[in-house]
DNA sequence: GTCTATATCGGGATAGAC
DNA sequence: GTCTATCCCGATATAGAC
């Protein structure tokens, strides 16, 4: 009936189950169900659950990077830019929950594929691993190198809405409000203590 | 031929095959040629491919969680207790590198499953939180709760092992000695920031 | 472009011999 | 306890009508 419609469906349709279920766990006649058409018509879009996966991956890495290299690369003074990189960052994923769990295990499970659409996306890490030394050298930040500093800045961000499922019954009883009340709280206090650890 | 020997070497090998592949990209012939013996023999000794990945998240989750509740409930002053769970946690982590990414997938996937075995083990997360929250009352350290403190530290112990595949071609050229100088540097500095962030 | 029907294959599980 | 052979189902993918 429709044209570009129906693919715009199948990719929201793709992108809910493969992110829950992961690539293996996902089936063409889940996705077609959700989509509201049938496994054939997956396969004259798009040929094969291979591509509609790299498909969907593409599409969601390109959505995230390229937001926080913006933030990051902006004029500002440092330590309030690493308040609004935080702040954006953990927005972004609370908006997309699923996102984080769902990159570590395919990048596990198949490294090469998800690293090649990272690095075709054109996000300059280099630059802003180097944004960050200048200020160790200035004497502004106190830390070792700027690869802690990233790791650090990444785990604190990513790592409570990944391991949600686990942190919510277990530090929370399993109470989603106060959870959600948590993340809320994070996009600031994240800041307060990541700066507060490297504030020379 | 054997019979406990076959037991261990089909658990060696499912462990390897589960934990690379996630439950559903593993396949019974797999883990079967891992181990050395065919698919009918994997039935026989666990009746099903369920009942197979139930057996290795159980003793993963057993082998992990006590050695850190017991570093945690020890009575050594506060800041050297949070340097052992630290070095102790990213010690064990990095000998089981793949551990995390495999567990939040699982986790993500089936909630209910996963967090059945976490609870059953009988760890007591609620002591650790009331004995971090004393040490907040008492004004030693400056944090706005317990579970922020719990995330902060977990994030920061977990993450950078569970995102190796990501961050080693990204912020190390993909040097794999390079990246792990990193884990081993951070099993000091981990505790260096985290400290820094929280004292009063 | 969308559907129904079907081919084809792979994987979990079982039967039965040794 | 271990093997070979086989069953059975579900999932990807294609053929062909409309």
């Amino acid at each position: 009936m429709k044209e570009k419609n129906t693919e715009k469906k199948i990719l929201e349709a793709a992108k809910i189950v493969f992110i829950e279920k992961g690539k293996d766990g996902a089936t063409m006649q889940s996705i077609a169900d959700k989509a509201g058409i049938n496994k054939a018509l997956l396969h004259y879009y798009f040929r094969s659950k291979d591509k509609l996966f790299n498909k969907i991956v593409e599409l969601t890495i390109h959505h995230f990077l390229p937001r926080i290299e913006k933030a990051f690369l902006s004029d500002l003074d440092f330590f309030e830019r690493i308040r609004i990189v935080i702040k954006e960052y953990i927005t972004i994923l609370s908006n997309n929950p699923f996102i984080p769990a769902f990159i570590l295990h395919e990048v596990n499970r198949n490294p090469e594929g998800i690293l090649k659409l990272v690095m075709d996306s054109g996000i300059r890490f280099d630059l802003i691993a180097k944004k960050i030394d200048i200020e160790i050298q200035r004497g502004i930040i106190n830390i070792s190198s700027p690869q802690h500093f990233l790791a650090n800045l990444l785990s604190l961000c990513i790592f409570p809405i990944a391991a949600r499922p686990l942190l919510q019954p277990i530090i929370f009883s399993n109470d989603k409000i106060a959870y959600d009340q948590f993340i809320e709280e994070r996009k600031t206090q994240t800041a307060d203590f990541f700066i507060q650890a490297i504030k020379a």
